[in-house]
RNA sequence: GGAGAGGUGGCUGAGUGGCCUAAAGCAGCGGUUUGCUAAACCGCCGUCCGGCGUAAGCCGGACCGAGGGUUCGAAUCCCUCCCUCUCCGCCA
C-alpha cells in the first residue's frame, strides 16, 4: 500500500506507475472517490461535532430547554445516518481500489513489457554438453519411479504429482542443506501455518478472491492457503512495534506452498514447472529501511550459494517494471539451466528476490521505533532458498547420465547416504 | 467442545453512563543541577482522518480486541465474532 498523501500528490507519477507495471487500477476514479469521499467525511465530522456539542450542554439543561436540545441531536442523528449510508458503499469502493495500487518502484528498474525484456546482470556455471540425448525431468523421474504424475491425477487432478524413493530423500536433502546454510547465516528457522487469514492475504498483496486469485480459499472460513510462507512470516510480526536493536530480523521458512494457477497453461509449464503445490525454503527479513537494499543484495547472494553449491548453472536477472506485479520495489529471479527445455534447453525460474519496501509493513502494519524519532514502517523483503520443486528440475536434468541414472550433487550426498540414482525402478 | 475471567497508548495498569480532554507508573525526548556516571527535580510525550496556516502549530472528528446496537451522551450497557488465561472434557 502507498502512501494516502504521496499518492494524492503525485497521482500522475502513480498512473505511470501503473502502467509501466502493465497493471489495470482505475487511479482516476480512485482520486474521485477519495474526494468524495472526503467530502462526507468533513460532512460527518460537521454533524458529530454539532451533536457532541449539544450532548454536552443537556445535562446542565431542564425543562423544555433540554427536550427541544434532545429533538435537536434526533435530527442530528438522522442526517448522520443517511450520510454514513452514502459513505459506506463509496468506502469499499475506495478500499478495493486502494489496494491495487502497486508500489513505488526502484529508479534503477529495467524498462520493459514483459519478461521478455528482463536483463540479465551476471551468470554462473556453463550448461552441460551431453553426448547424448539429454531428457526432461519428467522422462527422468518417471523412468526412475521418482515422480508418477498420472496417478496424481487420479487423486486430485492436473498439476499435482506423487514424489517417491529418491525424490522424496531428495527434497529432504535439499531442505537440510539450504537450512544448514541459512543458520550459519543467521536466519531464524521457522515453520510457518500453511493456512492464513484473507487480512494476513490482502497485507502481503495477495488477492485471495476474484477470478484471478492465485490463493485457495478455504470454504465457509475467511482463510487461504498459503503460496509461500512469505504470507505467514510477514504475518508473524503483524502489528507489532520492534525495536531498533533487533532489526533486521531475518527467518528461514519451510512449508509447503498452494497455488491455484489460474490459467497458466503454457508451453513451460510442463511437469514439475508449475505445479498446485511444492515445498520451498523461504529467506524472509524484516529490516530498517537503510538497509534493506543492502539485505537485498546479501540475499540474493546466499541463492547464489545454495545453487554454486548444487553446481546449478544460472543467471541473474533484473525483472523489469511489466514483469514485476505490484508489491515489490526490486526483484531479482535466478534463472537455472534446464536440459530437458526446448529444443538445447534453456533457463527457467528456479529462485525470486524481492526487496517490498514499506509496502507490506503499512498494510500489516509493522513499524519500529528509531532511537530518536517517531515509529516508522520497516521494509520487508523475501527470497527464494529452495522451491523444491524447480530444484528437482534442475537436478535431474543437470546430473543425468547417459543411461538415465542420475548423479547426487556433492553437497547433497552426505545427506542422501548415497552416490547416484539408479536409471529405472526396482521396486 | 463446556464453564469462568479477561483484551485499555511503546510497556505495566486504573477507569462500570456525562467531571475521560483515558489516571498513575515505566520507557523515551528536552531541560535544571552536577568532577564523571548515576540520582533528584521541571517540562514534553499515542495513532489515524479532515480543515486552516509559509511555519512551530491551531481547530474538528474517529480510535480503549473487531463489527453491530441501545442512549441526548458509551472504554463503561446489550448482541455477534476473534483472541488470551484458568479449570473440565476429548485427542495425535
Amino acid at each position: 500500500m502507498l502512501d494516502l498523501s504521496y499518492l494524492r500528490k503525485n497521482q500522475a507519477g502513480v498512473k505511470a506507475l501503473v502502467k509501466r507495471r502493465n497493471m489495470n487500477v482505475d487511479i482516476d476514479r480512485l482520486i474521485e472517490v477519495d474526494r468524495e469521499r472526503r467530502r462526507l467525511i468533513s460532512a460527518s465530522d460537521e454533524l458529530r461535532a454539532q451533536r457532541n456539542q449539544l450532548s454536552d450542554l443537556i445535562p446542565k439543561l431542564q425543562g423544555e430547554k433540554r427536550a427541544e436540545s434532545i429533538a435537536q441531536v434526533q435530527e442530528i442523528k438522522a442526517k448522520l445516518s443517511a450520510a454514513d449510508a452514502e459513505l459506506s458503499p463509496l468506502e469499499s469502493e475506495f478500499n478495493d481500489l486502494y489496494l491495487k495500487v502497486p508500489n513505488l518502484l526502484d529508479p534503477a528498474v529495467p524498462v520493459g513489457k514483459d519478461d521478455s525484456d528482463n536483463v540479465e546482470i551476471r551468470s554462473w556455471g556453463t550448461p552441460p554438453v551431453f553426448d547424448f540425448q539429454p531428457l526432461d525431468h519428467v522422462e527422468l523421474g518417471e523412468r526412475a519411479g521418482l515422480i508418477d504424475f498420472e496417478k496424481a491425477v487420479q487423486v486430485a487432478g492436473a498439476k499435482f504429482y506423487f514424489l517417491m524413493r529418491d525424490a522424496v530423500r531428495l527434497e529432504y536433502s535439499l531442505i537440510w542443506y539450504a537450512l544448514g546454510l541459512l543458520e550459519k547465516d543467521g536466519y531464524v528457522p521457522i515453520k510457518a501455518p500453511v493456512l492464513a487469514k484473507k487480512e494476513i492475504l490482502q497485507g502481503t498483496g495477495y488477492n485471495p478472491r476474484g477470478e484471478e486469485t492465485q490463493i485457495y480459499s478455504i470454504a465457509d472460513t475467511d482463510l487461504g492457503m498459503i503460496a509461500t510462507s512469505e504470507i505467514s512470516i510477514a504475518g508473524y510480526l503483524a502489528g507489532e512495534m520492534l525495536e531498533e536493536k533487533a532489526l533486521p530480523l531475518r527467518y528461514a521458512g519451510i512449508s509447503e506452498c498452494y497455488r491455484t494457477e489460474a490459467g497458466n497453461y503454457g508451453r513451460f509449464s510442463k511437469g514439475l514447472y508449475r505445479v498446485h503445490h511444492f515445498d520451498k525454503v523461504e529467506m524472509f527479513a524484516f529490516t530498517k529501511p537503510d538497509e534493506s537494499e543492502l539485505i537485498h543484495q546479501s540475499m540474493v547472494a546466499m541463492e547464489e550459494k545454495i545453487f554454486q553449491g548444487l553446481k546449478i548453472p544460472y543467471r541473474v536477472v533484473d525483472i523489469c517494471d511489466g514483469d514485476m506485479g505490484g508489491v515489490a520495489y526490486r526483484k531479482y529471479d535466478l534463472e537455472g539451466w534446464m536440459p530437458g527445455r526446448g529444443d538445447n534447453g534453456s533457463y527457467g525460474e528456479i529462485t525470486s528476490c524481492s526487496n517490498c519496501t514499506d509496502y507490506q509493513a503499512r498494510r500489516l502494519n509493522i513499524r519500529y521505533r528509531p532511537a530518536n524519532g517517531a515509529a516508522e514502517y520497516v521494509h520487508t523483503l523475501n527470497g527464494t532458498a529452495i522451491a523444491i520443486s524447480r530444484a528437482l528440475i534442475v537436478i535431474l536434468e543437470n546430473y543425468q547420465r547417459a543411461d538415465g541414472s542420475i548423479e547426487i550433487p556433492d553437497v547433497l550426498k552426505a545427506f542422501m547416504g548415497k552416490e547416484i540414482i539408479e536409471p529405472t525402478r526396482k521396486n
